[in-house]
RNA sequence: GGUCCGAUAGCUCAGUCGGUAGAGCAAAUGGCUUUUAACCAUUGGGUCGAAGGUUCGAGUCCUUCUCGGAUCACCA
């Protein structure tokens, strides 16, 4: 195995060997350049971390006090120093405080005396360090083994601590003891009469302005982001430690909710030997001692509802799926997901749960507010509309409904014609770049106007979907259909088209999720409940009371995208049975992403499962939401990137 | 998988028509005892993502590759 030289992972340049020579200088000034710890003063009640110190009522007052005074004066005038004073002499009566922190910057000196921002990771205080009045701390040049617990190490003697203070770089972590005092310009400060050095950064600090700036580098080194969090003085929107706290936020506010309303939180397996309860594409593994295969699964769905069988009326997971497909924007490898389950009650008890559930949920993550900008759009959390599928359908292409004399989607796909205009629109937006030479753009153009180009298809979809009307008895010719592309490069359309209308039963079966997913999804920006799913495509969930093919089942959708999923649950074992069989047979038909069937999960069934409705809810996608992040790898701590290839050196 | 864009000093970025590799920050040295992205002076720092090609000459043009981003396709 080659194993890397310590060089080979920290790199020697003059920025991190100036900062090695400093550990060296440091080690014998101080001795121990790793002490085992740091004890804060307890001045605020709590520990006093940097934050807590700065949220200090006490501290609080002085400091609102002088910003007055400040917000009185003129622009860059400094405050009057029988004000500043006065608060510094009560400032004086708290005594001595013990922070410690990262350094945010190189330290200002300035001859004789100097300051530097030290940060606990959130907020940042100044301390001002003089030549003549701090003292160092000697680490004691204990190594381990030479401490015991009979012999306790021996007060730790001074070295000077301006030699002490020149040896520190950004990024280093220090303790001090001081006390808080009101600089000329009214900052609170901690002037410094002890320094003890507590660890090094042998890497340079992130760009303190712009932070980290390659996306790359700020998802492979999230450490060094967060730092860049805490260091930036300028930056737009939300610092990456804000995201993440505002992660954690939306989080426990679920958690919270759920707790209160009752429900137990469990954890069911993460490896399991059926990768079930969802259609998607497993992770694969293998148990050596058990000698079986094992899958990350894609769902705890079906674990979550064997435990409504055993007796547990509410309950909810809150973990990882794992799904081996595709990357995108939305899509990450491993996801986030809160699925709960509800003895008792239906879909539309669900929904209104759910709603409110995700709206308090939002108001404690994002400062109070149900409203969010996100990119151009104002995302109101307020209010969550439902509309069927089908009505959603005939609201946008609503000309169908007054041909057909109904409002029925399903009436329209009965319709060969109708079938026929579907196949075609599938193909020409496939194809989508013949039909902007309608407009009169050249292939240079097109390729010069991409994005453009791109924009427009996605806003002619309409406009397009009219022209298919042609298709419904016959197929046109290009010039019929006014398109300005050559007949051979037609026909292969049609011919297409031809090819896939041999079997228009799979377009009346899938024809109204198309429409659907063509025409209706991305418009959904404001929280949109969309329920009665065709009973198809929802292997799981119980059917309408009223229509036996419909299946009981709502997704919430919210900028476009799928955020939460839910439905009345399937419990008749022999009716799951057979809807499991199906989805094997699709399977053997060559759709690897049906569900398969799970035996144990059939057999739980037949002891009774209670009515129940059940819930998933997309935590990252939610999260983007609420960050104005446009890719789920902004929201997730440590996404999965290709590692880097270092090229091999030929001579040594 | 297709298409487009990006990769230059430790960091953030310039680099014109193919003609000696640049700035700010950071680093080193010196000065400065209340600064605010502190300031002033001096110095050092580069396999221009990798490999190949065209050319008298390539950071720049061409080809391939690596990594990333955007987008389409696939996919809940």
């Amino acid at each position: 195995m080659n194993i890397p030289e310590f060089d080979e992972i920290i790199e020697p340049n003059d920025q991190t060997e100036a900062r090695a020579h400093h550990l060296e200088a440091l080690r014998e000034l101080v001795g121990n350049v790793y002490p085992n710890k740091f004890e804060r003063s307890k001045f605020t009640g709590e520990e006093d971390t940097i934050t807590n110190l700065l949220h200090f009522s006490a501290v609080k007052q002085v400091v609102d006090e002088i910003k007055r005074h400040i917000s009185t004066l003129n622009e860059g005038e400094r405050p009057h120093p029988e004000e500043k004073e006065a608060l510094n002499a009560e400032l004086r009566t708290f005594g001595n405080v013990r922070v410690s922190g990262r350094l945010t910057t190189t330290p200002r000196t300035m001859g004789k005396a100097a300051f530097v921002h030290l940060s606990d990771g959130k907020n940042r205080i100044q301390i001002y360090v003089r030549k003549d009045d701090v003292k160092g701390i000697s680490n004691g040049g204990q190594r381990e083994g030479e401490a015991t617990p009979n012999s306790p190490l021996p007060t730790p003697d001074f070295v000077d601590g301006w030699d002490l203070f020149k040896l520190l770089d950004g990024g280093d972590f220090i303790g001090v003891e001081g006390y808080l005092f009101l600089t000329n310009t009214g900052e609170l400060s901690i002037h410094v009469e002890t320094l003890q050095f507590l660890s090094k950064s042998l890497l340079p600090m992130p760009d303190k302005m712009h932070g980290i700036a390659d996306p790359e580098l700020q998802r492979r080194y999230r450490y060094a982001d967060l730092i860049a969090s805490s260091l930036q003085v300028e930056h737009e929107g939300l610092t990456t430690r804000e995201v993440f706290e505002r992660r954690a936020k939306l989080i426990s506010g679920m958690r919270r909710y759920l707790d209160d309303a009752g429900y137990i939180e469990v954890e069911t397996p993460m490896l399991s030997p059926k990768a079930t309860g969802a259609a998607a594409r497993p992770f694969e593994t293998y148990h050596n001692a058990l000698d079986i295969p094992l899958y990350a699964r894609i769902a705890p769905e079906l674990y979550l509802k064997r435990l409504t069988v055993g007796g547990f009326e509410k309950v909810y997971e809150l973990n990882r799926n794992f799904r081996n497909e595709g990357l995108s924007q939305k899509h990450n490898p491993e996801f986030t997901m809160l699925e709960f389950y509800c003895a008792y009650m239906d879909v539309n008890g669900m929904m209104d749960f759910a709603e409110a559930m995700i709206k308090e949920a939002v108001m404690k993550a994002n400062n109070g507010s149900l409203v969010v900008k996100y990119g151009e759009n104002e995302i109101d959390f307020g209010k969550f509309e439902r509309i069927s599928m089908k009505e959603a359908i005939a609201k946008v292409i609503s000309k169908d409904v007054e041909k057909y004399n109904s409002s029925d989607p399903d009436v329209w796909l009965e319709d060969e014609g109708f079938q026929r205009r579907i196949l075609a629109h599938r193909e020409l937006k496939t194809r989508a770049f013949n039909s902007l030479h309608v407009s009169g753009w050249s292939d240079e153009e097109l390729e010069k106007n991409r994005i453009a180009a791109e924009n427009k298809i996605e806003s002619e979809k309409f406009e397009l979907w009219e022209k298919t009307k042609l298709f419904e008895h016959s197929m046109p010719t290009a010039e019929e259909a006014g398109f300005r592309v050559p007949d051979s490069i037609w026909q292969i359309s049609v011919d297409r088209i031809m090819r896939r209308a041999e079997n228009l039963q799979e377009v009346k079966e899938n024809g109204l999720v198309y429409l659907f997913e063509e025409f209706v999804e991305s418009d959904l920006i404001q929280p949109t409940f969309i329920i009665d799913y065709p009973k198809s495509i929802s292997p799981l969930s119980k059917a309408s009371p009223t229509n036996p093919n419909i299946a009981e089942r709502f997704e919430l959708f919210i900028n476009g995208m799928e955020c939460a999923n839910g439905f009345s649950e399937l419990n008749d074992p022999r009716e799951q049975y057979e809807r499991f069989v199906d989805q094997m047979s699709a399977r053997e038909g060559g759709d690897d992403e049906a569900m398969v069937l799970d035996e144990d999960y059939i057999r739980a069934l037949a002891y009774g499962m209670p009515p129940a409705a059940g819930i998933g809810i997309g935590i990252d996608r939610l999260v983007m939401l609420l960050t104005n992040k446009h890719s789920i790898r902004d929201v997730i701590l440590f996404p999965h990137m290709k590692p880097i290839v270092k090229v091999e050196q030929t001579e040594e």
